[in-house]
DNA sequence: AACTCGTGGGT
DNA sequence: TACCCAAGAGT
């Protein structure tokens, strides 16, 4: 199958169609870029925008978040979502600034050594603010692999495989491949989207085999199912977390108890796993405003 | 290798 | 409305 025509179509419409996104600007740093791929890992652009300008109005520079308390990275974090990347952020920043000379590494091996950084956001980091020429693979990408070339309505589990399509695809310059791998990017998230793909504004509608099979119901049934997230330890523990980044100090481990959960095993269960994964921490003990009595608290690291 | 980890938008 | 899905990573 030819696959040539692909990726100069994709960089024609995203030429004429990329969203305008500050991390694609000019004046975008190697930090502020991989900033933004923490922030983006499983959350939607629209809801990252306005964190990621605080953030780095806030720490324009590694050496500036490591010499903050992690626990006020989980605070600025609001409600991003899974805030140990905020966590992981911080340890990040520290390493780059003790490790790199606060300069974010741009080979993929350096990157992949930082907390919180896996193949998709080391070869982000490493292309789209370096230039390097490497495939670079989302969930995104994946999909419009699957449909474009193998005919498929989704894409299967993460494999190799994915990395060795997009290679496949891209430009051997570097300049274009690093657009191609945003653009791919974009498609997926715009047009070829997982629940209703906009064919009619799809520049290779007419070379995608998914379309040209008649869109056959051909996608494969490994996909693990999302757990449901109401009455899920997940929101226990956010909830434990909303209440401590809107407290300016620490809270009572009773209150924070009562906000996790009315089950009470579950609420247990929420402070023990954020006090194991660091993102809470015991204070000895505050006093009680109402009765002034001395009790066990909790407070952001 | 399967499981866990938030929160919100789109359908 | 419930449900699916989202610029993934660590264990």
């Amino acid at each position: 199958m030819d696959t040539t025509g692909i990726a100069p179509a994709v960089n024609a419409w995203y030429a004429r169609n990329a969203r305008e996104l500050p991390w694609r600007e000019p004046a975008a740093t190697p930090w502020s870029i991989l900033v933004s791929e923490f922030m983006l890992q499983q959350t939607q652009v629209d809801r990252v925008l306005p964190r990621w300008t605080d953030w780095l109005e806030r720490w324009p520079t590694p050496s500036a978040l490591a010499a903050a308390e992690p626990g006020e990275a989980v605070r600025a974090w609001d409600r991003l979502g899974y805030p140990r990347r905020a966590l992981w952020l911080h340890r990040a920043a520290v390493e780059i600034a003790e490790q790199h000379g606060d300069a974010v590494p741009a080979d993929v091996d350096q990157l992949l050594a930082l907390t919180g950084i896996g193949p998709y956001t080391a070869r982000a980091v490493s292309v789209f603010a370096f230039g390097e020429h490497h495939p670079v693979v989302d969930t995104n990408t994946r999909r419009v692999i699957a449909r474009a070339v193998h005919g498929r309505a989704a894409a299967g589990m993460p494999a190799a495989r994915d990395l060795e399509d997009m290679a496949a695809l891209l430009p051997a310059e570097p300049a274009a491949a690093a657009t191609f791998n945003a653009a791919a990017m974009e498609l997926g998230a715009i047009v070829c989207t997982a629940r209703a793909p906009r064919c009619d504004e799809c520049p290779i509608a007419a070379l995608c085999e998914w379309r040209g099979a008649g869109y056959p119901d051909n996608a494969p049934t490994k996909r693990p199912k999302q757990a449901r997230f109401e009455g899920s330890d997940r929101q226990a523990r956010g909830r434990v977390l909303a209440l401590l980044r809107k407290s300016a100090g620490a809270v009572s481990r009773a209150a924070a108890l009562h906000a996790a959960s009315d089950d009470p095993e579950q609420a247990e269960r929420a402070v023990t796993t954020l006090l194991a994964d660091g993102l809470v921490q015991e204070e000895t003990a505050i006093n009680d405003g109402e009765t002034g009595a001395v009790v066990p608290a909790l407070r952001l690291p």
